[in-house]
DNA sequence: AGACTTATCTACCACTCGATACAAAACTTG
DNA sequence: CAAGTTTTGTATCGAGTGGTAGATAAGTCT
């Protein structure tokens, strides 16, 4: 059996260049001229690798994820609950206005109202703005096991706030808040979150 | 001078109607034939009234932000900075679930990133974001000459950080959150906010 | 009433949207 | 080389986009 004609072109980098459109202009605002511009295909190539638009978005999505990733493993790895957190804000500080990459989040700036033909969008970015949530929140959980984090601290609510500061801070970068002001707003995020010998958060 | 024929439906029903589309859908994903249909009118009516499609969501932010000034009148005569930031979160836990409007808030929801041709929205929503940061930041410095909030907090940086909040909560709101959690980020943000007696965020 | 002014409706414009049919090209295998 | 398989580019599809021309309707003024 013959094995056909091979890609021209990187799928990863194609998916690095299709990111940067979508996390621009949204996904209702990312048009296929534009994406397949950018990533340099005619739209036959694109549907035979992605499948579709919001296949391409996902792909997309994924390789985001895969991206953060490791930032995410060294801010859990953070001694304390608190320095968890402390990692967590500054490190968004630091990604969310990195002038390698268009201002914000992808999983805010992608799309969080969409139109006709695309109202699956909204969920799909919102279930992936759920999973780090999850994950301080497991280690919050651990650190009320590992007893650095009291036990009257309620480790769901903590890590719904720093998510929330987390998109807020999002919002914030896309229109156009430089580095210092993303962490003027961690340092003050932070500021209610439990100091170690001390219990601000507890449950009501 | 004849006065012409009169226009057959309420401009601010429409408005609220328009409003609405661009709510849920975001400037993009809000398209003509959904707008008129939910506003009742016509192409034609609707470029009479407001001149384009831009035009008409300008109208329907000055209408949003005439709606929410009354709450923001309520939040600034809070007696206190606290009082302040503390309704500010909370009334913004309400509104954002408020069944009566889609979820989330207009200026978070309406578009961060749009495609060709609505470069300029993102800036039309994140200028009318930056009202409500400033009018808490002057509330803030007058809160610092009245005394009821230490000489070495930062109002800017407090601003900023309620800012930031509002937005992360509309972005929650957005995908589904109940009022229960908005409300919960609102306390956990509110103990990074100084109590009287004490302060907590000072100037660097 | 009749002139004048403005709004509304029907129909449509040029264009862009996401997506695809088709054939030529480029590779592996026999 | 020839057969088989997959990708690529050209050219285009039907549907939907924001927006408008022109005729008609509905008022106010003299």
């Amino acid at each position: 059996m013959a094995m056909g004609r091979p890609r021209s072109f990187d799928t990863d980098k194609a998916l690095d260049d299709a990111m940067e459109v979508f996390w621009r202009h949204g996904y209702d605002g990312a048009s296929l001229a534009m994406l397949t511009k950018a990533m340099g295909i005619k739209p036959p190539s694109l549907y035979a690798a992605f499948g579709s638009k919001e296949g391409l978005l996902k792909a997309a999505l994924d390789r985001y994820a895969q991206r953060r990733s490791e930032h995410m493993r060294y801010v859990l790895a953070g001694p304390t609950a608190r320095d968890v957190a402390e990692r967590f804000l500054f490190s968004i500080a630091e990604s969310h206005t990195d002038p390698a990459n268009p201002p914000g989040c992808l999983l805010v700036q992608g799309g969080l109202a969409c139109g006709q033909g695309s109202e699956n969008i909204p969920f799909e970015l919102a279930s992936r703005r759920a999973l780090s949530e999850t994950e301080l929140r497991e280690r919050f959980v651990q650190a009320q096991q590992d007893g650095d984090l009291a036990e009257t601290a309620d480790p769901a609510a903590l890590a719904r706030f720093l998510s929330t500061v987390a998109s807020g801070m999002g919002v914030l970068a896309s229109s156009g808040a430089d580095r210092g002001a993303l962490r003027e707003v961690a340092r003050v995020s932070l500021s209610a979150f439990p100091e170690r010998d001390e219990m601000r958060i507890v449950k009501p």
